[in-house]
DNA sequence: ACTGAAATACGTTCAAG
DNA sequence: CTTGAACGTATTTCAGT
């Protein structure tokens, strides 16, 4: 369930390059790649490691247009229902409950813009929703270019 | 520097895991390991693929108190300006300017509320940052865990 | 540009400390 | 919890098509 200094540092090369191999991680970290290997199936299996992915250029991917919108609802809104149907809508990636005015914000990130738009509206069109307010990105400064 | 459907298959293959083997890939796609080899290497060295990393538990990272900044500055802002002065400020994960009343966004990803706050200050004193507007999460509803 | 084979390196398991 | 050896499998290079 935790995780002491010798998993925080495989953690922190595992970070840097997914592809690592146990042999290599072994050596900067002064542990067998048998050792490392069970750490790492370790932290998989307790969920510290939730995957391993690819960081791939976001315009070959396609979905380039992004938007985050802020979502006011009306009256109490129970964070499971508006997962529930926030989630089953394209290209929608992301939502939070948040403080402020706002009750949510969702991040999307659509192929175009007609794209952003159709998600957008579907958003809009939620039960519960009662009106949105939109940022749509112009330029990426810097910052990761997103998992998934 | 283009990519064709069965480069696009390989890297459907590497986004949902980044530790495939090129065996298991070419199983998949219908290519020797080798001739998956070649293209993944070629897509690296293009910048199609960005590189491998792993998702890790945000609550061991230690980052989980998140916030998103709308930024209003005052007169015109050079957004290579803005990025300089926000890229180094500790925390802030990811900026873009935006369309809409705000000039931009940034993501905070700190370790407590307190650290966050600090982050806040930081962004607020920047050069030609006019006010901000802060909406703290409460909850991740779902999405990816970050990248980082 | 892909295949197939050969050499090298790695992942994986397990008995033992 | 770690090691080291043994085995199986993957990676990597290269000649050939």
């Amino acid at each position: 369930m935790s995780v002491d200094d010798l998993d925080r540092r495989i953690l922190g090369i595992l970070r840097a390059d997914g592809r690592a191999s146990f042999a290599q991680i072994g050596d900067d970290v002064g542990l067998s790649p048998s050792a490392v290997k069970r750490r790492v199936d370790r932290m998989v299996a307790d969920g510290v490691i939730q995957g391993f992915t690819t960081l791939i250029d976001p315009e070959i991917e396609g979905r380039s247009t992004e938007a985050y919108v802020e979502l006011f609802c009306r009256g109490t809104v129970a964070p499971a229902e508006l997962t529930r149907i926030l989630s089953q809508i394209a290209d929608v990636d992301e939502a939070f409950t948040v403080t402020g005015s706002a009750d949510a914000i969702v991040r999307i990130r659509a192929q175009s813009p007609p794209a952003l738009e159709v998600a957008l509206e579907k958003v809009r069109l939620a039960p519960q929703v009662d009106s949105t307010r939109s940022a749509i990105v112009l330029s990426r400064l810097f910052g990761p270019h997103s998992a998934q």
